[in-house]
DNA sequence: TATTTACATTGATCCTGATCAATGGAGCGA
DNA sequence: TCGCTCCATTGATCAGGATCAATGTAAATA
């Protein structure tokens, strides 16, 4: 599991000194809830998010029925969040990296509405919500970056509606690579090769599909030269040809 | 096309100086954003909520890239969003009714993400949005309120997706009746019997099946007397068996 | 009211992706 | 290191729902 092609550009690392690091000196301000604060108002922020959590693989952040206390900024590592159907099939709602705040569904009901699971060893910034709304009061630069989180979550819930109402098998596949490709890019990863961090029945589980069918897409996709799969490792070889996989004209539905 | 039973139990009718009608008194404040308000806090967004806009069936409230600056409240009459597929397909993200709330995607980039059209003849309030982020910096529970309009609907967001990726043809098109059966019901009209505002076309665009279908599993669920239907009239005869439908041990995927 | 157009229904056929099933590897714990 | 368990691959078959096509019906316009 050579990582080298995943260290990130930018210095993403954990502090030597634990997980003291504040969100005024953390690499990810820019993808966060800092955006477009001054120093004051960071300091402001670093004072209210003041517990930071180390989550092992599998270990649950929440789960459904929970009572809504903190949202949770993911720092390093890795989530998916998911429901589990009435018949027990699981659907995951997402897969969540760096930068990414989970738990914004809770707000609604006050209780947590889907499970979320570590998919690696990660480590989180715990939001008490109370004080973030009060904060959002006072510091209208967080209180706008904060409803852009939110709007943004709906239309990455869109996009996945779309996906999963308009697209076949396929493209749904290449649609999830390409995103994960630029997100990783996007935190200073690679873009074109990068270690999957669900299993394919996971992959499934979000893209609607069986697993059986997200193995036979990606063996399809290696033997047509797009991408090169070796168990959790995918290399992404043509990315203009999995782009055009996706703005097919013949696609209906 | 008698609409006896379409009439709402609380008065939902627009006052007859037109539509000067305020949040204050609004018979959706219940549904929308006043919920928690106190008389002066009502009378502070009213003053904010200035314009009222009739739509006539088949405008546009707002399209995909237009600038944002309002947030819309639906007063009285029904609405789809939708976005369009690189292929031209339509892809409808939700239907909307009286209290519902539409244009949050926008916030995320200043600019709409979807289009906006009135399914019949409709009233909206106008609510420009940096204006309602001040005044939800002053009154607490208008900001939380809020904060749980957005929340409801990424939760929303997370059960049509359960729905198009893991419900066969048949159980979404119940989960869709008994969602507008509920809907229509917490506004004071039938939950038993209502007329779609939208074409089989449409319902097909929204739960990710062709109109064929859509049309052929209204007429099984008829053949199984769950349901009675003629063209856009809709009646709900087994509210109980149209449940079941959904909760069934053997969907999987 | 007549005519047009949009919408809905129904049938026949085909194809994508689910299902059932067996085998092969990778990673983890003892 | 062995053995177990979980995960991935691949094949064969089947079915749900898409597609193509024709007809019927309701609403809109002149």
């Amino acid at each position: 599991m050579d990582a080298s092609n995943q260290q990130p550009v930018n210095k993403m690392t954990i502090s030597p000194g634990g997980l003291k690091q504040a969100c005024s000196s953390c690499s990810l301000r820019e993808l966060c809830l800092p955006i477009g604060l001054d120093a004051g108002e960071l300091d402001r922020l670093d004072r209210m998010v003041t517990r930071r959590k180390h989550m092992q693989r599998g270990e649950h952040v929440f789960r459904v029925g929970a009572p809504f206390q903190f949202l949770f900024a993911i720092r390093t590592g890795f989530f998916k969040t998911y429901e589990l159907q009435d018949d027990g099939q699981e659907h995951i709602t997402g897969f969540h990296m760096a930068g990414e705040i989970i738990g914004m569904d809770a707000i609604s009901t006050d209780h947590n509405t889907c499970n979320a699971v570590a998919l690696e060893d990660s480590d989180l910034c715990e939001i008490p919500f109370p004080q973030l709304e009060s904060l959002c009061r006072e510091i209208p630069a967080l209180q706008h970056q904060f409803h852009k989180l939110m709007s943004r979550e709906i239309i990455h819930d869109h996009g996945i509606m779309m996906l999963l109402g308009g697209m076949r098998s396929e493209e749904r596949l290449a649609a999830f690579l390409l995103n994960l490709s630029q997100r990783f890019s996007a935190r200073g990863y690679s873009a074109s090769e990068f270690h999957l961090r669900m299993t394919r029945a996971e992959i499934g589980h979000y893209l609607g599909m069986k697993l059986e069918t997200v193995s036979r897409t990606l063996t399809k996709f290696q033997e047509q030269g797009l991408i090169a799969v070796n168990n959790k490792h995918v290399e992404l070889l043509d990315l203009v040809r999995l782009r055009q996989l996706m703005n097919r004209e013949e696609c209906s539905l």
